[in-house]
DNA sequence: GCCGTTTTCGGCCCGACTGTTTTCAGTCG
């Protein structure tokens, strides 16, 4: 059992507790143990392996939910979960997924109506049973009906990049209504997480009115959801809800500190004020009736004795420890890379020329790229074969030698076969300047087969980086990362000096944030590259950067943000 | 169910909006 599944186990019990009407927290203690499990580095396996003991130390588990993981290490299975499982039919817990159904209401359509699952809450809904239950009406039938149309999609996620897209065309409009004065996009898309379930944004305005007619007329919006004096729901076109929020001037810190998340960095920072006598809500920060701060979010930091702690990094991860010691990494700025080295050309499957490539590059003000074709297993992309890729390289050698300003790099994204060999033959990778390797087939065999492919690009000296490592993709079809030990493979990335990428493409932002912390404390190099098959492919590099941020990685720790001269130093011919 | 520099018991973040109610419960973030 693995750490995502261990965290399916825990939140189902969540679930169906809370349907049960169990006490709140002991709900919530099972869907944080499930998301500090989701999010933990190391298997839950390997830490028991280690030592049974260690469960016990992650904040958050206690005796009783380590003893639970040990049961499910052990026998795959948690009996409670089994018994549950009898007590509330399976599709019970569907209707908390209707936008506006909670535990409440589920276990009331249950119990009382016998509905058991959302096919029967539809008829039901329909027949108007529904709206003749106490506590139930007209209108929450008609939103239930709603609801059922979108539960497809309200629990979908997209991808960062399109919900900026959206985040930021709103606020720009926001920002030209007279009376606002100023206009922010807050929630998981100013924290920069690699997928959204919705957005926010939080506006300061004389009178709210015209900053809610805004969004209610805007052409993105769909459909006004809820509408009240200081906030306002719509869903956008593509089934993404927005909320917006106005607060006073005096408030704006606050208020974006409140809403820009985590819920969890909240508790803690909420938490923290509480022992300090002081109270946290979006308005201010009081002692007692007294507002202390509010007006910035470095007011409120200080007011509960903290420095500004960066959005990126507000995730209950430690950063509240470290911001107390004065540890908070200066991170990673977009401004800071200087090169760029995975990107593809007309040889395989890119768009753009090696000269129409290079100059994009120096347009974006980079100093040195590597152009880095596929090889021939990915025959749909013309891939290519030793030979071909020669003579790519001799074009490359051609052109660059009429550029001063600019420093590019023959490189090959070469494939890990299914077999654990490499698709291109050592005497051909020892000439180039930089060699990606990357799994693109065979991502669902075993474990053991994926950490051999894995081990022989590590070993392989002419290996510099691995690429987008896991193979996941968020996209609309998404696709699982490859069953590896990432602890193991990290380590021996480390001991034979192979730097680990992150692939900024917003479906891939692979390795992904927690991965390259890791990576970064073995002391691995990391390289964030765009996979650029355009000019315009090079716009992605600010998704890699926020993934770098959100890993605590300061420019330091970024192979491809430092100077030329500093990053030929590091390259893995050198040694 | 977790947790502890006032605590091993008694807390656990806090306010807005909606709908169904006549003063509030449920849901959400």
């Amino acid at each position: 059992m693995n750490n995502t599944e261990i965290s399916r186990i825990f939140e189902e019990v969540g679930d169906l507790l809370e349907i049960q009407g169990a006490n709140s927290f002991r709900v919530r203690a099972y869907r944080m143990a499930a998301r500090t499990i989701g999010d933990h580095p190391e298997q839950m396996a390997d830490l028991f392996a280690a030592n049974p003991r260690q469960l016990e130390e992650i904040s958050g588990i206690g005796k009783d939910l380590a003893a639970k993981i040990k049961t499910i290490l052990e026998t795959s299975e948690l009996p409670q979960l089994t018994e549950l499982r009898l007590e509330v039919p399976a599709g019970v817990a569907d209707m908390l997924r209707i936008d506006g159904m909670g535990p409440k209401k589920t276990a009331a359509l249950w119990k009382e109506l016998g509905i058991l699952d959302l096919d029967m809450l539809k008829a039901a809904c329909e027949s108007g049973q529904v709206a003749g239950l106490k506590g139930f009406g007209e209108k929450t039938a008609k939103k239930i009906l709603e609801g059922l149309a979108h539960v497809a999609e309200s629990g979908m996620r997209h991808d960062l990049a399109e919900a900026k897209f959206l985040s930021d065309s709103i606020v720009d409009a926001l920002q030209l209504v007279p009376g606002v004065h100023q206009v922010s996009a807050a929630g998981s898309v100013r924290r920069r997480k690699e997928t959204i379930g919705d957005l926010d944004v939080l506006v300061t305005a004389d009178d709210s009115t015209a900053a809610m007619d805004c969004l209610g007329t805007h052409p993105l919006v769909e459909k006004v959801l809820a509408r009240g004096e200081t906030k306002q729901r719509v869903r956008l076109r593509g089934g993404m809800e927005m909320d917006l929020r106005v607060v006073p001037a005096e408030s704006y810190g606050a208020a974006l500190q409140y809403f820009t998340g985590s819920k969890e960095h909240n508790i803690m920072t909420r938490r923290r004020a509480a022992e300090m006598g002081l109270k946290i809500n979006e308005y201010g920060v009081f002692r007692g009736e007294t507002s202390i701060a509010g007006r910035t979010e470095e007011e409120v930091y200080q007011a509960i004795g903290l420095p500004y702690i960066p959005p990126e990094l507000r995730e209950d991860r430690g950063e509240i420890q470290r911001a107390e010691k004065g540890t908070l990494p200066k991170l990673l700025e977009l401004a800071d890379m200087q090169g760029d080295l995975h990107m593809h050309t007309t040889a395989t499957d890119g768009t753009a020329s090696i000269r129409e490539m290079i100059d994009a590059a120096r347009q974006r003000g980079l100093k040195y790229i590597a152009i880095t074709d596929h090889s021939k297993r990915v025959s749909m992309a013309n891939g290519l074969d030793a030979d071909r890729l020669r003579a790519h390289w001799k074009e490359i050698e051609v052109i660059r030698a009429e550029y001063t300003d600019i420093q590019v790099l023959r490189g090959i994204e070469c494939d890990i076969l299914e077999d654990a060999t490499m698709d291109l033959p050592d005497d051909v990778l020892a000439e180039a300047d930089w060699v990606i390797a990357v799994l693109h087939y065979g991502l669902k065999q075993p474990k053991d087969q994926i950490m051999a492919r894995l081990m022989t690009a590590i070993r392989n000296p002419h290996v510099s980086v691995l690429g987008h490592l896991t193979g996941r993709y968020l996209g609309k079809r998404p696709r699982a990362p490859a069953a590896m030990d990432l602890k193991e493979v990290l380590k021996a990335a480390a001991d034979h000096g192979v730097m680990i990428e992150i692939n900024a493409h917003p479906s891939r932002l692979d390795i992904d944030d927690l991965g390259a912390a890791a990576a970064r404390d073995l002391g691995i190099p990391i390289v964030i590259s765009t996979d650029a098959h355009a000019t315009t492919g090079f716009d992605v590099m600010q998704f890699g950067v926020f993934q770098a941020r959100r890993a605590g990685l300061e420019a330091r720790h970024v192979a491809n943000a430092q100077e030329w001269t500093t990053f030929k130093s590091l390259l893995r011919s050198n040694r």
